[in-house]
DNA sequence: CAACGAGAGTTAAGCGCTTCACTTTCAAAT
DNA sequence: ATTTGAAAGTGAAGCGCTTAACTCTCGTTG
């Protein structure tokens, strides 16, 4: 059977009240007592139940990460980091891929809240701030990553979309490039980077272009879709910058169907610098989010909140554009 | 403040004991208090608290998910996969990177066991039974992903990886290679693969190699470095077969590199049929392994064996072959 | 019409732990 | 020798829930 605090308790011949004690670093125990309810406790194998401290108001350790879909690359490395983080700091993680559907979304919410996490952290869409609202009310801890910091005081930790649309655009300038597309999701982070570029366009005396076509989701397909449009339309674009790097790797793909070289005739830059920036051919040029440091800082941030009850705050990392191979000069036309 | 079981049977007019009975579906209770309690039940927003009633003995449906590495997107998919039917399932997944590191591997287990989880899916190397023993001693639900099927009697899902190893050998050998090589890391799933490889050679009178260099780690750059050996040697091969995809990307770079051609002057043939066998060019030939249907078959075992005590089961699927641009006809040299 | 038993609810113990309030012990101070 | 009080430890309530055992109603039945 289970061992329990009773077995430790009746065989170090103590009150249950000791060991926990022991265990806990509380009150006053003698050195002599101590040891010896150390030295049964690992005799025994002794563990505590997580869930019966839980239940007299102490920690799961045990935070929720309401990611957007683990599959994709970008959300697995910053997975990996985050948790590499909390593991450090005694945590664990349940993560739940919500394809930035609501629904899904609240259905996690709701089921984590009754297994008692101790927190959550949101890389999700949530574009509908009362659920988060609600969550603070209840003084669950709640931080944000690798999304907008909605105008709540909440922790974040972000990186400046909007710099790294206006960077990775500004860089295409620098090369030549004036007919410049873009490849985007209506998400907000995206929609920050759009807003970036459009700014970078705008501050170097080109029209930026009033519709712009949305993907429908993030992934290669769509990608080569926009792409194609962009390709088969009437004056097609030098440069596209894609607002991640799987839209890039689509834009490649289609320029390569297209008999369209890259970068010789069609500069790529993509977003995130996950692994997959380097597998394609030409390996692409990107701006990278410093998914290592974000995950250290969101735990960080999560923990201190619920330990330490401490002051919120906002973290905005800089993206840093990572130059490879995907991006070139443009050849300019003489007629 | 949190409402609890109470609210609801104060409210109700009823005794925590009918409430809970309504709740679980259990004992006689008339239409009438029924439909009373769930009304005040939704009123009130009331949700048991699990963490409760896993004390009483049921169940957390939480299970921890052991896996080597998120970041790497053969697991990150595979994760994502468990994650779906789990969820479909009523479960949630603590996801816990291994590193292939038995330290990491005892402590999630041991940390895990204490916040209650109701079984552990292990796709984890776990070289070292003791612990699974153990762990079916105390009567936790366990089951293998991926990997070998050990001799006890476990619930596993596996793919065979001898079979896959053979046809994908064989597959090179019928396009007409004799001299193949194999790029490898020291693991179960990999060894087999091996296995396969030699059992081809061997089956057509090819003679295989004695010595393997094996990659140290699972990475693009492992797969790249034991190519350039291959590619240095008296005898280059024709082909190489990796036994993943991300050590297959790593040889078609190093080929790329030597200003090799893939696959005119180098096959390369690659094991998971990942994303990123896509991205890559030329696309990646590969063995698949049908992730979608793994993670289905995992969850409905471990459920099984929670909830209704089932038998054991060991699923074991077959990797199907997908042909892209990787692998070609061996140019014969005449001399 | 008394006895019975199914149906509908309730009581209370217990899951494993924390912690407040309390008791006991014992050395130092008066 | 008595008082004092810090140190060391214990008792027991309570966290929110499940469930075995029990009680109370009634409609049936012989």
């Amino acid at each position: 059977m289970k061992v329990t605090i009773y077995d430790v308790a009746k065989k170090a011949g103590v009150s249950i009240a000791t060991v926990s004690k022991v265990i806990n670093n509380k009150g006053n125990i003698s050195e002599k007592t101590r040891k010896k309810v150390l030295d049964v406790k690992k005799k025994l194998d002794f563990h505590p139940n997580v869930m019966a401290s839980a239940l007299t108001g102490k920690k799961t350790k045990t935070i929720g990460l309401l990611i957007p879909d683990l599959a994709n690359p970008f959300f697995s490395d910053l997975a990996r980091n985050i948790e590499d983080s909390a593991n450090e700091l005694g945590y664990n993680l349940i993560m739940c891929s919500t394809d930035y559907l609501a629904e899904k979304e609240n259905k996690y919410l709701s089921l984590l809240k009754q297994k008692n996490v101790d927190g959550f952290i949101l890389a999700s869409g949530f574009e509908d701030l009362r659920k988060i609202q609600e969550l603070m009310e209840e003084n669950i801890p709640v931080s944000i990553i690798a999304r907008d910091s909605p105008m709540i005081p909440i922790n974040t930790v972000v990186i400046d979309d909007f710099m790294g649309g206006y960077q990775a655009t500004s860089y295409l300038i620098s090369l030549g490039h004036e007919n410049i597309g873009i490849i985007a999701r209506n998400i907000w982070s995206n929609r920050e980077r759009l807003r970036g570029y459009k700014q970078a366009l705008e501050d170097n005396g080109i029209k930026a272009p009033g519709h712009i076509e949305y993907a429908e989701e993030i992934s290669i397909g769509w990608g080569k879709k926009i792409t194609q449009n962009y390709l088969n339309s009437d004056n097609p674009p030098t440069a596209v910058f894609t607002c991640n790097d799987l839209l890039g790797i689509g834009a490649i793909h289609a320029a390569r169907e297209y008999g369209i070289s890259v970068p010789e005739q069609l500069s790529v830059i993509g977003f995130d610098d996950t692994m997959i920036a380097t597998i394609i051919a030409p390996s692409l040029t990107t701006m990278a989010q410093p998914v290592q440091i974000m995950g250290k800082e969101i735990m960080e941030l999560m923990v201190g909140m619920i330990e330490r009850n401490e002051i919120i705050k906002q973290i905005i990392l800089m993206p840093e554009l990572v130059v490879r191979e995907s991006t070139a000069k443009v050849i300019k036309k003489y007629f």
